[in-house]
DNA sequence: CGTCTTTGACCTGCGC
DNA sequence: GCGCAGGTCAAAGACG
């Protein structure tokens, strides 16, 4: 983007000069060869002040042959610099050409994968969607700025027809991202960093659970910006295992009974890469034991396995939202949108739903310390984050479908099927519905599924940071590849051919 | 045999 | 300075 900026900056100078060339053909005025540091540039612009300069000359004062040689020198001297202008004009006219056509293109696709969102919210839930251009929001509040950072700047992409409500995104590559990925694999830098996608430069790295703040756009990055933290994002989520499947590899190097909860706290460093420097603490909570407490710290320094990058992806968003939330608290306060408890929780939840109508409503990202941030954040995935005994039910009730969250769905199923069985608290159950056979019940409780899982804070930070991330996956697949080939222990990853994409968003993992 | 887990020892930071 | 708690190291054992 910054590069068609440039590019038409160029263009506009070269046209205003090659313009004001053609309307002041006689003009001998050296303020118009600013831009020329050459001394004989100054003198004579254009061949029309050649042709003038030359009669004037022919008028005023006869010329000698030698003269008329230097003349005709320099003459062909400034031919052969206009033609290179003009040769190199048509060069970035043609390139700032193909850059709109992707701009266009990738922007025409992003509308597409909102208005296909829309109709799927407005035919399930009944609720108007003011503007598509904000349905992709990060915090559930707004079109806020990290979605218009995330989602416009995506590769041309294509929505899965697939019926499983827009949680399976099929990404159809195009020769950009193809072209990137060779280029990739080429070695060819230049060309590969030239179509990164935003992630790398202006987002948080979804490659990193707590984001690496260093390595981004300090100056357009408000996020980046802020004080070099070592983040931690640590996520809350049922879990029978005895830790999460988030699509990485780890290995476990420690083990120690922390004081005030019996259940010890496993240590964990990521083998994904050598030297790796991200690691994670697993812990259950004293209060609920089905309750897994994953704390991630560090940020990768090797491209994600492909069923990590959703995860990545949703953490790292949830960092970038509370630090921006964080770094913009009275902002964030006066507006009302953030819900001001004492332990300063961020309720990404929806406005759009009853946050008693679904149990996706209560996924929480909150301040792990209440008085110091720089512990990071509690990425909530439980019915209840203030209240673990809230859900009498202890099973494994897998809250979103994220790859790493064990599923329940049968018949490998892609799509998790919440319902609310009490209309009170929020029960989950998977496959079947042997209590609601009929149709009328059977697109209730679908309609209900969908406006849910759609308007659901936590679905739209994981399509946003998904979409934001997929343009690398690619490149990132073509390197999992060879990383996940040995083993896969705690990989949940897939592989991905061709030029077809799959997002399998809720397949189920470990 | 290589890799991973276990587990006691050691290191470090922090509060008193 | 001391003690405590959290975090890490590394040797030993387990496992495929």
């Amino acid at each position: 983007m910054a590069r068609e900026e440039d590019n038409t900056q160029k263009e506009m100078d070269l046209t205003l000069k090659l313009d004001a060339q053609d309307q002041e053909p006689a003009s001998n005025d050296s303020s118009q060869s600013d831009h020329h540091d050459d001394d004989h540039d100054k003198k004579v612009e254009s061949p029309h002040e050649l042709e003038v300069q030359e009669s004037k000359n022919d008028e005023e004062t006869p010329t000698t042959p030698t003269e008329a040689s230097e003349r005709q020198d320099l003459d062909h001297h400034h031919q052969e610099k206009l033609s290179m202008l003009q040769t190199e004009m048509n060069r970035i006219k043609e390139e700032n050409k193909v850059l709109r056509q992707v701009v266009e293109q990738t922007m025409k696709d992003y509308y597409d994968l909102q208005m296909k969102f829309s109709i799927i919210q407005q035919s399930s839930n009944g609720i108007k969607l003011q503007d598509p251009k904000s349905f992709l929001s990060l915090n559930g509040h707004d079109g806020n700025q990290e979605a218009k950072k995330i989602s416009p700047r995506s590769s041309p992409l294509e929505e899965s027809e697939n019926e499983d409500l827009g949680l399976s995104l099929r990404i159809q590559s195009n020769t950009t991202t193809s072209q990137h990925v060779r280029d990739h694999q080429e070695g060819n830098h230049e060309s590969a960093t030239r179509f990164m996608p935003m992630q790398q430069s202006n987002l948080i790295n979804p490659g990193n659970f707590s984001g690496d703040i260093k390595s981004n756009n300090i100056a357009n990055n408000p996020i980046a910006s802020l004080p070099n933290r070592k983040a931690r994002v640590s996520v809350r989520a049922r879990c029978e295992a005895a830790t999460m499947n988030d699509g990485c590899q780890w290995r476990k190097y420690g083990q120690k009974i922390a004081k005030g909860n019996p259940c010890p706290r496993a240590y964990y460093r990521c083998t994904v890469a050598p030297g790796c420097p991200v690691r994670k603490q697993v812990q259950r909570c004293l209060e609920d034991m089905s309750i897994l407490i994953t704390t991630y710290e560090g940020n990768h320094n090797h491209p994600l396995p492909v069923g990590a990058t959703a995860m990545a992806s949703t953490t790292s968003a949830a960092a970038a939202s509370f630090m921006l939330l964080d770094s913009n608290n009275h902002i964030s306060s006066e507006s009302g949108a953030l819900n001001q408890s004492p332990f300063n929780n961020y309720h990404m939840s929806s406005n759009f739903m009853n946050p008693n109508s679904s149990p996706y409503s209560s996924t929480h990202v909150r301040s792990m310390n209440p008085n110091d941030h720089s512990k990071g954040i509690v990425f909530d995935l439980t019915n209840n984050p203030m209240n673990p005994h809230h859900i009498p039910n202890s099973s494994i009730a897998p809250q979103l479908g994220f790859p790493w969250m064990p599923n329940k769905v049968p018949n490998g199923s892609q799509f998790l099927r919440p319902r609310q069985v009490d209309g009170t608290s929020g029960v989950w159950e998977g496959g079947e519905d042997s209590n609601h056979n009929n149709n009328n019940n059977n697109k209730s409780i679908l309609a209900e599924n969908m406006s849910a899982i759609a308007s659901h804070p936590n679905f739209r930070v994981a399509v946003a940071a998904a979409i934001s991330s997929i343009i690398n996956k690619e490149s990132q697949t073509t390197n999992n590849l060879h990383a996940d080939a040995p083993k896969d222990r705690e990989s949940g990853g897939s592989s991905s051919g061709g030029k077809a994409w799959v997002l399998e968003s809720l397949s189920r993992s470990g």
